[in-house]
DNA sequence: AATTCATTTAACCGAATGGTTGACTAAACC
DNA sequence: GGTTTAGTCAACCATTCGGTTAAATGAATT
């Protein structure tokens, strides 16, 4: 199991360490919003914040929609899923519930019941 | 449902954004290792290596006991959940195969109103 | 006691980060 | 046409990052 492409990895792993690009994700689940109403929550500039959205776009963490002057943010959860898959190598580590869930996931290493034996 | 320990989440996804971390972590999943033999794969000093394996300590990813004069490192996982529980959140954006879990955290999770912060 | 081995610490360096302000572009409004 | 509105871009600044080398610490070896 090789590890797929790490600069998107670095990417996204980078966007998320920052807690004002993390509400902005989560201001982008309820719905799209526009630059300014992402930056309005923020105690920065919007050149600040304009910076934070593209990081979250060199991500692919968040797609763009120019419309008119005002530029519309949509969430683009691929790349989280990417970062779930990272991370889903190690949820055996801690957790007990995801038994089947890491058999499927793993399904190479899928563990076998009795009489399941070809 | 609220961000917990930014700060801490922060420490996580920033040690997780370097491949060589990632590349330590996934080491370390096999088996617990001294620092020597984390920073050996990589073209790099032990010096920086060192730093690397300092970075996933802040993070709570990776515990060290110091055994005479070499230090050993383990996996420590609890970190990597806090990662998989804010990932959690948006995981019914990708995902089909979560609904349980979709449902479970919906059952904790009022709608939310726009605007509303991490 | 001297040396080697495992590792950290300190000082330094260049590049990237996260913020600022000010100028710019372009669409919308009167 | 002129002004406001939405957003970017460029320059700048302090701090952090990821690396280096050299020196320091401290345990193991001889």
């Amino acid at each position: 199991m090789v590890e797929q492409q790490p600069e998107r990895l670095d990417a996204v792993f980078h966007a998320l360490a920052d807690p004002t690009r993390r509400a902005m994700l989560r201001s982008l689940s309820a719905e799209p919003r526009s630059v300014g109403e992402l930056a309005a929550p923020h105690r920065m500039s919007l050149a600040a914040a304009s910076k934070h959205i593209k990081a979250l776009e060199r991500a692919g963490l968040v797609r763009r929609q120019v419309s008119g002057r005002t530029h519309v943010c949509r969430l683009a959860p691929e790349a989280l899923a990417d970062a779930d898959a990272w991370l889903g190598f190690y949820r055996r580590f801690w957790s007990d519930s995801f038994d089947v869930l890491d058999a499927l996931l793993k399904s190479d290493t899928a563990p076998r019941l009795p009489g399941e034996d070809a």
